[in-house]
DNA sequence: CGGTATCCCAATTGATACTG
DNA sequence: CAGTATCAATTGGGATACCG
């Protein structure tokens, strides 16, 4: 049968988009900004319940970085950040709404 | 503002899809039984290249926990068992194609 | 208020050896 | 051939303290 790994099944792009969406919380932050637009780090932090400020840190920076949200800084005392989609964030969530849809329709599967 | 967690944002559907393909190698053995509808356990070794022994078991045995691969042994010596795709499992693969496909529109953006 | 750094524990994965 | 078992190495995440 002779298969070789190579690209006879191409899944770089998928394991690119998983990269993104990888970490505990990602995509749950994802899906609060795509319906809240806009919200601060502290807003963000008491909606998603029990994560730590390591963590939503560290994963708003990856989002950042992964060019997926925008962060904007208001250079006052105290502090103001503000997080909401990029446009590719925003391009990815009917996709993620996708997945969710399928999880609906089968997680009561068997 | 007044955020609840609760389910201004229901993920669950979608964490309950994220759980059956996390797993280092789950996604590139579903791509690779999609295409190829049935593979032995050794063809699956092979195309995956690098996978080891035990991830390969590992990762098949939830697949098939999850429903979303099918497993069929033969009676006879050696061992010959093969493995295909669930109806399940088919019906995710348009939805991870999907997220391939975003993620080939992406990977070179900025 | 928003973010970073450190330390520690828990969960995943890899290497290797063994089995029917 | 198709697994399982064991142990070591790596990774991910939580708690906490500190900084601008």
């Amino acid at each position: 049968m002779e298969m070789i790994e190579e690209d006879l099944v191409n899944v770089r792009p998928f394991a690119y988009a998983m990269s993104l969406i990888d970490g505990k919380w990602k995509v749950l932050i994802l899906f609060w900004l795509w319906k809240k637009e806009i919200l601060r780090y502290g807003e963000l932090k008491r909606a998603l319940g029990t994560i730590t400020h390591k963590m939503l840190s560290g994963q708003l920076k990856e989002l950042e970085k992964d060019d997926l949200v925008i962060r904007k800084e208001y250079p006052q005392v105290p502090p103001k950040v503000e997080y909401k989609l990029s446009q590719k964030g925003q391009t990815l969530m009917p996709v993620l709404q996708t997945l969710c849809t399928w999880g609906t329709d089968h997680m009561d599967d068997k």
